[in-house]
RNA sequence: GCCGCCUUAGCUCAGCUGGUUAGAGCAUCAGUUUUGUAAACUGAGGGUCGUCGGUUCGAAUCCGACAGGCGGCUCCA
């Protein structure tokens, strides 16, 4: 079969990862290993190598140890071990780590951390055994417990980079020691490799943090800050657009636009439950009369009140209040970075008040605005059903059964919307209720985490939310929450590494720029007449009149990725005629050819307006 | 927050093992030039080498703390 033909790429990684560990325990006896997984795209191995620490500068040596083993073409050996002989063997060989995890398949008949008694990790147990022997892997005079499998002989593991070394606490908690994991790739061919390779150094280019400051678009202050960006009017342009089209698609589902302080008294979150959960990460203020208050980490609360303002009939449900507006949350230091995680971010919120048998309707109308916006946007949208975890109970508000059946109602959303086309996101529900999360494909392949749909029965109890029904009776509602950029610095991240700062017309926060040949009044005063007829339609045009070179100043347009210039000079001015020059990724339909000033305006104020990256010049 | 690495002008970076007034390119500003589709020429300004403390006759260079950044871990309403 053609399967058996392909390289088993995951066990020539775990192989690798093998062949590293021997190579640093050569290197530095007595080191301490934990676990060597195979990851996306290569593999890792958690080691304790005790008083030395290894850095980056010790790849080299590590590399050259471990291509040494793979010259020696050493056999991978299986072989068993009774449970109670390979702790034997942790203890005598010094690999406490190991003896931990065996102790726990001696007990429990697994080593994953997470379905364990915390208590009880790593804890050596008396009587009867839940695993009776455990395989070991060898390969010269290095020996690991291992599931396998591996390649036959360490020369088969293919090629392979060493990539970092950093922290990563012992089995995933913060309690546990720290020990160093180093990361590498492992691909079947050197081509292969280097075509990974190739890759991260595109996705570098197009690091939003980069292009950030390229194009302009946003930056940090020590002053100001850690985690606390700010918008420079070109970041400004592509937030406002960004929010315009969400909120234009909004206003066809009659969302009413709100508007709420940013702090409130911490007895707000008591009533939701935040507080109970988040109150380390909020930000805090202590009024001079020595009331707490904190700065809004969300929406909903604020919502609510607005809500509960006065008594609401059935017949004026669903209500559906939205608001784009900045949240602030005291996420730890170290979780920050560039756009993606930041402490102060805008929500495209929006809360929907309604009857349980008005959710189905609402969520498939949120639904809709998230497929047309990310439709619009070029990307796919993968979808995951979030739901609780029922062994991790004290993770969540609201009793058990009342998690089953609004699960079982968003099952039955997604099931109608998409079939079995779907993750099943156990554990990823919000601690108040279940959620319905969007995942988008960017354009290298990635998938972020983006729009969310979220069905709240616990808030509405905090609060005490009701509508009075038919029969004239108090009843119950319950809450949607919707976000469909989630967090538009977030999204910004994300989008501007998709596109790689290549905005469409309707999102560049410079649409079109006016190059002047040279400053000859007859050319400025025609460059400046299109700028104004520009202006009038609505149209974002700059003007370069600099007493530079015409290359310059092309030059300039182009690394600001405008997405159209034209060049004024001596020719224009006598034929009335411009010849845009238009960026490569926008698709064209004929050659660059010239055109009146209202028709090249009206072409670019159309493909602005219908959100397209074409155009028809 | 934890582990590791990094921090020299607005940006990108030189500055060997500690040794006189710290450099370059781009950007900025001024002058010259009046330019035709990805970088004209000349000149000028701009840095208490992230901050504070220590070692030393002497610190951008060595040590420590703090701040900020990067890669992970943990967390993510």
């Amino acid at each position: 079969m053609a399967e058996n033909q392909q390289p088993d790429l995951h066990a020539m990684r775990h192989s690798l990862a093998h062949i590293m560990a021997s190579a640093i325990t050569r290197l530095y006896p007595g080191v301490k290993l934990g676990v060597g997984p195979v990851v996306e795209n290569g593999f890792y191995y958690d080691v304790d190598p005790g008083e030395t620490q290894i850095s980056e500068e010790d790849f080299e040596k590590i590399e050259a140890e471990m291509k040494k083993i793979i010259a020696e073409n050493q056999p991978f050996e299986r072989f068993t071990k009774p449970i109670d002989g390979a702790i034997a063997w942790a203890k005598e060989a010094g690999q406490p780590y190991k003896e931990e995890l065996l102790n726990d398949l001696k007990r429990a008949g697994t080593t994953v951390a997470k379905d364990l008694d915390p208590e009880q990790l790593g804890v050596a147990s008396e009587g009867e055994a839940q695993v009776a022997e455990v395989s070991f892997y060898k390969n010269g005079d290095f020996t690991d417990l291992c599931r396998g499998p591996h390649v036959e002989s360490t020369g088969r593991a293919g090629a392979f980079k060493l990539m970092r070394v950093s922290g990563a606490y012992w089995r995933g908690k913060d309690a546990n020691p720290q020990m160093q994991r180093i990361y590498g790739v492992g691909f079947a061919s050197e081509k292969e490799l280097r075509s990974y390779l190739n890759m991260l150094e595109e996705a570098k280019k197009r690091d939003h943090r980069k292009l950030g400051q390229e194009l302009d678009l946003f930056t940090f202050s020590d002053l100001v800050g850690p985690g606390l960006p700010l918008f420079t009017p070109r970041g400004t342009i592509l937030r406002r657009q960004l929010d315009n089209f969400v909120q234009s698609m909004r206003d066809e589902y009659d969302y009413q636009e709100v508007s709420i302080p940013h702090i409130t008294k911490k007895d707000a979150y008591i009533a939701s439950g935040h507080w109970k959960k988040f109150e380390h990460e909020l930000f805090r203020i202590q009024t001079r009369e020595g009331h707490e208050f904190a700065m809004k980490p969300m929406n909903c609360p604020h919502h609510t009140q607005i809500y509960a303002a006065r008594s609401r009939s059935y017949k004026e449900l669903p209500i559906r209040y939205r608001e784009t507006t900045t949240c602030y949350r005291d996420e730890q230091s170290g979780e920050l970075s560039g756009l993606s995680r930041v402490r102060s971010f805008a929500q495209d919120d929006a809360h929907v008040f309604c009857r349980t048998s008005q959710v189905e309707e609402e969520a498939l109308k949120v639904w809709d605005i998230i497929d047309r916006f990310y439709g619009t946007l070029g990307f796919e949208l993968t979808v995951r059903l979030s739901t609780h975890d029922s062994g991790n109970m004290e993770a969540y508000s609201g009793d058990p059964e009342k998690w089953e059946s609004t699960e079982k109602q968003l099952l039955s959303i997604v099931k109608n919307k998409v079939g079995d086309n779907y993750i099943d996101g156990v554990g990823e529900a919000a601690f108040y209720g279940p959620k319905i999360d969007f995942m988008a494909k960017d354009a290298i392949g990635r998938t972020w985490q983006v729009a969310t749909i979220q069905l709240d029965f616990n808030q509405p109890e905090g609060f005490d939310l009701t509508c009075v029904n038919e029969a004239g009776e108090r009843e119950r509602i319950v809450m949607v929450h919707a976000a469909i950029m989630g967090s538009i610095e977030r999204f910004l991240s994300v989008y501007i590494e998709h596109v790689a700062g290549k905005f469409p017309v309707w999102l560049s926060p410079e649409q079109i720029r006016i190059i002047t040949v040279n400053q000859e009044e007859k050319i400025t005063a025609f460059a400046d007449q299109l700028l104004q007829e520009a202006k009038k339609m609505g149209l974002r045009a700059v003007i370069d009149n600099d007493n530079e070179s015409v290359g310059k100043k092309i030059r300039t347009a182009e690394m600001l990725k405008v997405p159209y210039s034209v060049v004024i000079g001596e020719k224009e001015v006598e034929t009335g005629e411009v010849v845009p020059r238009i960026r490569k990724d926008i698709e064209v339909n004929a050659e660059h050819q010239p055109h009146t000033i209202e028709e090249f305006l009206k072409t670019v104020a159309n493909e602005a307006k219908s959100r397209v990256n074409k155009t028809s010049l």
